[in-house]
RNA sequence: GGGCAGUUACCCAAGUGGCCAACGGGGACUGACUGUAAAUCAGUUGGCGACACGCCUUCGGAGGUUCGAAUCCUUCACUGCCCA
């Protein structure tokens, strides 16, 4: 149960409870656990706080229990109203089926591909008439939703709730009947579609209700809000070694016992060893953090490619020295170093690039520049801020 | 169907005829400092440029009024509220 979060400590223990009977029940018939959680193929790029619940699919996937991986092809012609995008448009087929594609793609550097189902929700949801929509829905009071904390707060700032959105809840409860789910994980945002929405829809069809794991929520690198993507406070999954571990770095120090137990692999009692170190001042709390980011970034890449990552994070940002691999460009002896700059993507256009200058943020082989208007002197490394290398030769 | 309010740069949000490339906050970026790409402080944050506050593009879309508009008018689109 580590990482969990059902806001509700009554919650929690009858979900524990519950769990351990269904995995007596589960050995006397002589059968795996079914677990899932659905995925919204609408982003295709997944980030650290995506994976949260697919670390916990993959301990009970280590515990010899069925996953699914449930893409939500059919749910994601809704949105999730959790979400706050709710005005983006449908996708086609095509989208979601390559979203899809890529998205389970990413997922299985987490998960065992072999031990992985992969279903499409559209599979039943499809099926259904406007006559089962009415009978389902019936389960379910207009209250209920207006109680939920996204409605609630939509609901007082005057914010338009759409009908079709109340269906989201309905259908991810509908899913985990037709999946026969025993147990469904996913983020405390998921908690009424989980617990309210999938086990009312299960046991109106006579199905016995499934068992929610709810999962904290990864905080983004500013350590306070949740990670997302369009708060530009994400940790991207498909990125290098040395840019996971440099982000992960970034995270304030009272973000570590949340990263810690959401999005790594160590057990409660690494954690306390840790955690002990840190309270005792034996462990600095640098240290820590490198061995969060070198764990966090060793789970997606390997143990080699995130003791690498290490290396040059300790060369980069506590020597200041230039990073192993630097790409190479060919420039001509008289470009100016604003043409060389805009050529080689370390800027973002010339007036950036004269910024740059001025706020001697431009160095070559470590000495700044401060004219962009002259070519360079000699061949090297060109530098802009901390982190952008090229190294430059002349034709 | 009717009435009212709104649509501003990456996000939030000022601005109601010239001093607006547009206050402020967030984010991002640069520098100093440091235990890190943390915290803190300072600066920057449309593009071009012979670097002169000169030119070009931007304030939901399209027209119009005016010497001059993000600001006024017309119209279209979208959103919210109230009434039906």
């Amino acid at each position: 149960m580590q990482g969990t979060e059902y806001g509700d400590e009554a919650l929690k223990q009858a979900m524990k409870t519950e769990l351990k009977q269904r995995l007596l029940e589960a050995e006397k018939e002589h059968r795996p656990l079914r677990i899932y959680c659905g995925f919204d193929p609408r982003k295709a790029d997944l980030h650290l706080g995506h994976t949260v619940p697919m670390n916990k699919l993959r301990q009970f996937q280590d515990c010899g229990h069925e996953v699914t991986f449930l893409i939500g092809n059919f749910t994601s012609l809704i949105g999730d109203p959790s979400d706050k995008d709710i005005l983006r448009p449908q996708l086609t087929p095509e989208e979601v089926a390559e979203n899809g594609r890529t998205y389970a793609e990413q997922a299985f550097r987490i998960l065992d591909p072999k031990k992985t189902i992969i279903r499409y929700n559209a599979e039943w949801l499809s099926k259904l008439s406007f006559a089962d929509l009415i009978k389902l829905a019936s389960n379910f009071t207009v209250q209920q939703f207006l109680t939920r904390e996204n409605f609630k707060l939509r609901w007082e700032k005057g914010d338009a709730i759409y009908l079709h959105e109340t269906f989201y809840s309905i259908m991810q409860g509908y899913d985990a009947y037709a999946m026969r789910s025993d147990v469904q994980v996913g983020g405390t945002d998921q908690l009424f579609n989980i617990v309210t929405a999938a086990r009312k829809v299960m046991t109106y069809m006579g199905e016995k209700p499934n068992i929610a794991i709810i999962l904290g929520i990864l905080p983004g690198t500013d350590g306070v809000v949740k990670m997302s993507k369009s708060l530009g406070n994400h940790i991207p999954i498909n990125t290098n070694a040395e840019d996971m571990f440099g982000k992960v770095m970034s995270i304030p120090d009272s973000a570590m016992p949340t990263y810690s137990r959401l999005i790594t692999r160590w057990t409660p009692a690494d954690i306390k060893v840790i955690e002990d170190g840190l309270k005792d001042g034996s462990l600095h709390p640098r240290d820590a953090k490198m061995k969060l980011a070198r764990e966090v970034t060793a789970s997606f890449y390997g143990e080699s490619e995130a003791d690498q990552a290490q290396d040059a994070f300790i060369r980069l940002f506590q020597k200041h020295d230039v990073p192993d691999e630097v790409p190479e460009t060919i420039i001509s002896r008289d470009q100016s170093l604003l043409d060389i700059l805009v050529a080689c993507q370390l800027v973002g256009s010339r007036s950036d690039g004269r910024r740059m200058v001025e706020q001697k943020g431009v160095k070559l082989d470590g000495v700044v520049l401060t004219d962009g208007k002259e070519p360079l002197q000699h061949e090297g490394v060109l530098q802009v801020g901390k982190r952008h290398f090229v190294r430059v030769k002349f034709a």
